[in-house]
DNA sequence: ATGACGATTTACT
DNA sequence: GTAAATCGTCATA
């Protein structure tokens, strides 16, 4: 550990079925070390489950078994790190037991540390208007792209990793504010679309797409802006 | 060998 | 709201 202070979540965590690993990864951080040694930090506020071979929106649908999802097969707590749309990475973690081909998605973060790095990694020449905390984590590829996660992060032991790991919560998570929806980007899964297997911390507006409850609680003029 | 398709993001109308 | 960017993966042949 390079880190004797800091707790880290064990085997026994992951080890378990997606739909319970997804909503106890809200509100614990995900750590990232830069290979300057730079600590990055930020706290999970979205999540998706997907449930392996019976799962039409997983890539380990019927057993599909390559050389891409082969860390889907692996032990719980592996990263699963792919490539997707010809430009972006997603990270997600193994979950179950081996040869159980289940995993969670990461899909938003709130930024806690080493902001400055993350705006450097997230910065692009032509982008016009200046990037907000809130633009930097918000998205499956976003958070990849800001901590720096990439193949050379894929199929890693998150349990015993120096540069990757999740920390457990520092505080609670308020239940209400832990809502569930669809997952996102999965229309072709059939009757798998509409199933509730996404996971989000409705308070934080650091979420790749805020739920419509979400805005109108959060501004009360939203309530009245139809009529 | 070939072709269709993304667990997305961005810029633009 | 829509469309472009961009290429590895997977199924089919």
């Amino acid at each position: 550990m390079p880190d004797g202070q800091s707790q880290r979540l064990d085997h026994a965590f992951y080890a378990r079925a997606s739909t319970r690993v997804a909503p106890d990864l809200i509100g614990c951080d995900l750590v990232r070390i830069l290979p300057d040694g730079t600590r990055l930090r930020g706290t999970i506020v979205e999540t998706e489950a997907y449930l392996g071979v019976a799962d039409k929106a997983a890539h380990s649908f019927g057993g599909r078994r390559t050389p891409r999802t082969e860390p889907m097969y692996a032990k719980g707590g592996t990263s699963y790190v792919y490539f997707t749309y010809g430009m972006h990475y997603c990270f997600n973690v193994v979950c179950g037991k081996p040869d159980d081909p289940v995993a969670v998605l990461v899909r938003a973060l709130e930024p806690r540390e080493g902001i400055a790095k993350m705006i450097d990694h997230r910065s692009t020449s032509r982008r016009k208007t200046p990037l907000r905390d809130r633009d930097l984590c918000s998205g499956p590829a976003r958070l990849c792209q800001a901590l720096q996660i990439t193949p050379a992060e894929n199929a890693l032991d998150l349990i015993s990793s120096d540069v990757l790991w999740i920390e457990p919560r520092r505080r609670s998570v308020n239940k209400r504010a832990l809502m569930v929806t669809p997952r996102v980007g999965i229309q072709s899964a059939e009757e798998w679309a509409p199933r509730p297997l996404r996971w989000l911390l409705s308070t934080s507006d650091h979420v790749s797409r805020p739920p419509a409850s979400a805005i109108a609680t959060s501004n009360p003029l939203a309530a009245n802006a139809h009529a």
